[in-house]
RNA sequence: GGGAGCAUAGCUCAGCUGGGAGAGCAUCUGCCUUACAAGCAGGGGGUCACAGGUUCGAGCCCUGUUGUUCCCACCA
């Protein structure tokens, strides 16, 4: 029996109802099947700390639409959930809660830290799942992973083994990118550059033989107590006679050597740099070019070392103050000047990054990024939009090695062991092997793998990689990765090469690139700012339908998008409007199916015909990846000719209760609601679930309904076009009464005067309804007085109203002539088009023949806006 | 320094491969028309940043200019 729909839709009783009614049914859960082509999705994975956040929404949003289109369009749809262990975010979170209890991880110990842990992953990792949840994702939460759970984590041991057995890893000293807080390595990716307004030092050196100085610049004083050499360049004249010689290093007294080096820019400054192997990046390759000894002046925290007593303990700022001053009391400081320059900071922490010397492990890059840059290259995989190429291209052409390693104690830790006693290293997937030279045990190294090395594997070591599983035969490749522009570089590029290598094939077939969900004044949401939108607020006070619909309209890929109270409530309206509707047909049914009708009239072809071409349309745009666009397209049927013009058309009917036309009006009402509730669910899965429950309906749920297929469908272009006349006539007429401020209680007897007296003699009786019209009569023949009558004239018809009192006759022929005058202009353009011989020659003839058809409808106007002023005239 | 995006109605933005400028919100007018005032009907409002070019035809393609946002980059 169905059930009546309460008088209005509340999300917050519906939504959790309908999410675990979907979960008992199994209907998120896939499995390989033969039968059915496969379409996989596997999801950024959330970070453990996190909290759903206005990004994740949009990411997850446009993801469902996807999984649940392709799951009704006969897919076999898997939508792979999962959380990342984040280990340099998760970690510092873990000391930051440790600090507050005045413990550091030192004091409690590896195991003890990682026992904590996961006790924090156990306690949080929860929590963004049912975040996820919320939002109506239809993940298959059976196949739920974790990239340190056993399956990943050996996924990982596997590709670190493999790739040292191949020489591309490697460990070596060099220099790398240091966050002093974190007090461990980042990779390049990881750093964020932002321009700072800093100083510019002019300090001299002395020559050691005491025959003058020479003059430098630097932004940072403090690194002067690490400088090995000054370098100039070799052909700079005004240095050419001291290459070689020594100067005093000011404040340390060491001796360094003038080395000449092609790095430096003759017409920079002065043309001479101080040089600081340990502590810059250029610097560092210089010193190798001219065997410069690498001094470390500073601690991992970023604080002086204690082999310079005057500055020992400082931390490097007030070491730079203190250095400055004591430069200037010595008299080796020229002038400072006020600089702007690009500091590299820590995309986690955002302390500024301390490029120093270490051992460390790498990736080396070359080698791999070759077949990624072409798999993109050739178009196996599509960047949407295509611009994002560009992005991917740039950063893989000038890759370089990844630093791997992490001093942290949280996340995968590296496969290699050392013997203390002959310095013997293996890398192995034993758990605690013994040193092949001298039998000793050995010490694993104690650092972890960046977490972005876990995160590259995610779309086959969740399918079961290294196995070859069922799974991983049947969805890998995966269709379609969704992610933001910022990640491109850290997980996209790596997943790419990843993919390439170990399985032989490319990752994903396709990227839909999104961008970044702002604030209504279009400022990046963030923790500082306080301007955070927090969805679940969102969808507590207006639903997880509205919220998603919100985010799917007017979204476009690529770009940016603006989030606002505005944009949600319009979603909610149209949650109202869809419900309402739906009321209204659920209160006239006596039907119990949706089967069409034997006798379908022109209004009901019309609506039928409409409905096929929008589900063609949303169909093409959603498998080309234009959402928001499928979306709208959605809510204007709905809206617009469902409800404004359908149902309106269906209420003649549907008043008289035993008539076959009122039964006939339900089963196309309750057809038509149900294909768009079918074309709706993607975007807004519950209230159509919620609905069509309602319903007559076969089947269990919405969401594992067919898709509705526009190829199976009739068109019916003539009842589309008679149906068009009467609307343009409606409009018209309501068009002339509001000008005239004729209020609609006010009705008035119509005449039509048209030729096609069929159409509008069937469709008399909409005017009635919805022009106001007290009476309706369809005739071929001009009246013989038409005196006191408001014509409207459409391109099909003549329509005349008795309103006599409200018609100035003067008025009623200026108004007519100027509607003549537009007429006849439209007329005079389009013949000066066709008068043109390139745009008959040239244009397609479709457009040839509009501009014809174009001058034959202004015709007809004009004749009757002519015939009209001469009646009136008389 | 290199690259990319954006510039369309008062605001926020759509506009797919070139063929008569659209939506939502706001605004104005009239409506409690028995699904919906979170609504209905109607209206006003745009030299599509600027200047050239290609084309029968340009919001859309090309060149340049201006403004703006972002990404990348080792000039100390």
């Amino acid at each position: 029996m169905r059930q009546e729909l309460p008088k209005t839709y509340d999300p917050r009783s519906t939504e959790d109802r309908i999410y675990q009614k979907w979960i008992d049914g199994g209907y998120f859960h896939a499995e390989p099947n033969p039968a059915k082509p496969p379409f996989c999705i596997v999801i950024p994975p959330p970070n453990i700390t996190g909290q759903l956040h206005m990004g994740h929404a949009l990411d997850n949003t446009l993801q469902d639409i996807l999984i649940r289109y392709k799951r009704m369009h006969g897919f076999e749809t898997l939508w792979l959930p999962g959380t990342d262990h984040a280990s340099i975010a998760t970690e510092a979170k873990i000391v930051e809660a440790m600090r507050a209890e005045g413990v550091t991880k030192d004091d409690i110990g590896r195991e003890a830290f990682l026992e904590r842990a996961w006790k924090w992953k156990e306690q949080y990792g929860g929590r963004i799942i049912s975040q996820l949840k919320k939002m109506g994702s239809s993940c298959d939460w059976d196949r739920e992973r974790f990239t340190m759970d056993e399956g990943c984590s050996r996924a990982v041991k596997e590709v670190f083994l493999r790739l040292y057995e191949k020489g591309l890893i490697y460990r070596g000293e060099r220099i790398i990118n240091w966050c002093p807080h974190c007090l461990t390595s980042i990779s390049d990716a990881e750093v964020e550059y932002e321009d700072q307004a800093g100083h510019f030092w002019h300090i001299r050196y002395p020559f050691a033989d005491g025959s003058g100085y020479i003059e430098l610049a630097t932004t940072r004083p403090e690194t002067l107590l690490g400088d090995t050499a000054v370098a100039v360049n070799p052909d700079d004249a005004r240095y050419a006679g001291v290459i070689g010689k020594k100067l005093i290093l000011p404040l340390v007294g060491r001796e360094i050597p003038v080395v000449a080096d092609d790095y430096v820019e003759k017409d920079f400054g002065t043309g001479a740099v101080k040089i600081t192997p340990a502590h810059d990046p250029n610097d560092f390759e210089v010193g190798k070019r001219h065997n410069l000894e690498v001094i470390n002046v500073m601690t991992p925290d970023a604080h002086i070392v204690e082999d310079y007593p005057a500055y020992a303990g400082m931390d490097r700022f007030e070491a730079r103050k203190a250095i400055v001053r004591d430069l200037e009391a010595g008299g080796y400081l020229i002038k400072i000047e006020d600089y702007s320059h690009n500091v590299g900071t820590c995309y986690r922490c955002g302390t500024t990054v301390e490029p120093r010397v270490s051992l460390q492990w790498f990736v080396a890059m070359e080698e791999l990024a070759k077949p990624a840059i072409e798999a993109v290259r050739t178009g196996d995989i599509r960047f949407i939009p295509e611009r994002f190429d560009k992005n991917y291209f740039h950063w893989m052409e000038n890759i370089r090695d990844w630093c791997i390693s992490r001093q942290l104690w949280w996340g995968h830790r590296i496969p290699a062991f050392f013997c203390d006693d002959c310095d013997e290293m293996v890398v192995t997937g034993e758990t605690a092997p013994v040193c092949p030279k001298c039998g000793k045990e050995m010490r694993q190294d104690p650092d972890t793998l960046d977490t972005w090395f876990s995160s590259a594997l995610w779309p086959f070591s969740t399918l079961g990689w290294p196995d070859k599983t069922p799974e991983l035969d049947y969805f890998y490749p995966t269709d379609t990765l969704v992610t933001g522009y910022d990640i491109i570089t850290f997980w996209v590029s790596r997943m790419i090469f990843s993919g390439l290598e170990w399985m032989g094939e490319r990752p994903f077939k396709n990227v839909l690139i999104h961008g970044l969900v702002r604030d209504a004044q279009g400022r990046k949401m963030s923790k500082s700012l306080g301007n955070g939108i927090d969805p679940l607020e969102i969808i507590d006070k207006y639903g997880a339908d509205s919220l998603r619909f919100a985010l799917a309209t007017g979204n476009s890929p690529g770009n940016d998008m603006r989030f606002s109270d505005e944009k949600i409530e319009a979603g909610r309206n149209f949650a109202n409007k869809l419900w309402n509707a739906s009321r209204f047909v659920l209160m006239n049914l006596t039907v119990e199916d949706d089967r069409l009708p034997e006798t379908l009239l022109a209004e009901d072809k019309w609506i039928l015909s409409r409905f096929r071409t929008v589900a063609a349309e949303v169909t093409e745009n959603l498998d080309r990846y234009e959402i928001g666009i499928a979306a709208a397209k959605v809510y204007d049927f709905l809206w617009d000719e469902f409800c404004d013009w359908y149902i309106e058309f269906t209420k003649g009917r549907l008043a008289d209760k035993e008539s076959e036309g009122c039964e006939n009006a339900q089963r196309v009402l309750v057809h038509v609601l149900c294909g768009t509730l079918k074309l709706l669910h993607p975007f807004m899965p519950f209230i159509t679930e919620e609905i069509w429950q309602a319903l007559p309906h076969e089947g269990e749920s919405i969401m594992i309904c067919e898709w509705p297929d526009a190829a199976k469908m009739p068109a019916y272009p003539e009842e589309e076009a008679a149906i068009a006349k009467i609307m343009a006539a409606i409009r018209a007429v309501r068009n002339r009464r509001a000008e005239m401020n004729v209020p609609p209680s006010r009705k008035a007897a119509l005449t039509i005067v048209c030729d096609d007296r069929d159409a509008f003699a069937a469709g008399a009786a909409f005017f009635e309804k919805m022009a106001s019209a007290s009476a309706v009569t369809v005739t071929g023949e001009m009246p013989a007085d038409t005196d006191g009558m408001v014509s409207v004239i459409t391109h099909d018809a003549r329509l005349l109203i008795p309103m006599a009192e409200l018609v100035d006759t003067e008025k009623e022929i200026a108004r007519l002539e100027k509607e003549l005058a537009n007429a006849e202009n439209e007329i005079r353009k389009a013949e000066a088009k066709l008068a043109n011989a390139g745009f008959v020659a040239k244009a397609p003839a479709a457009v040839v023949e509009g501009e014809k058809a174009k001058i034959a409808k202004f015709g007809e106007t004009v004749a009757r806006i002519r015939e009209t002023i001469a009646g009136l005239k008389k």
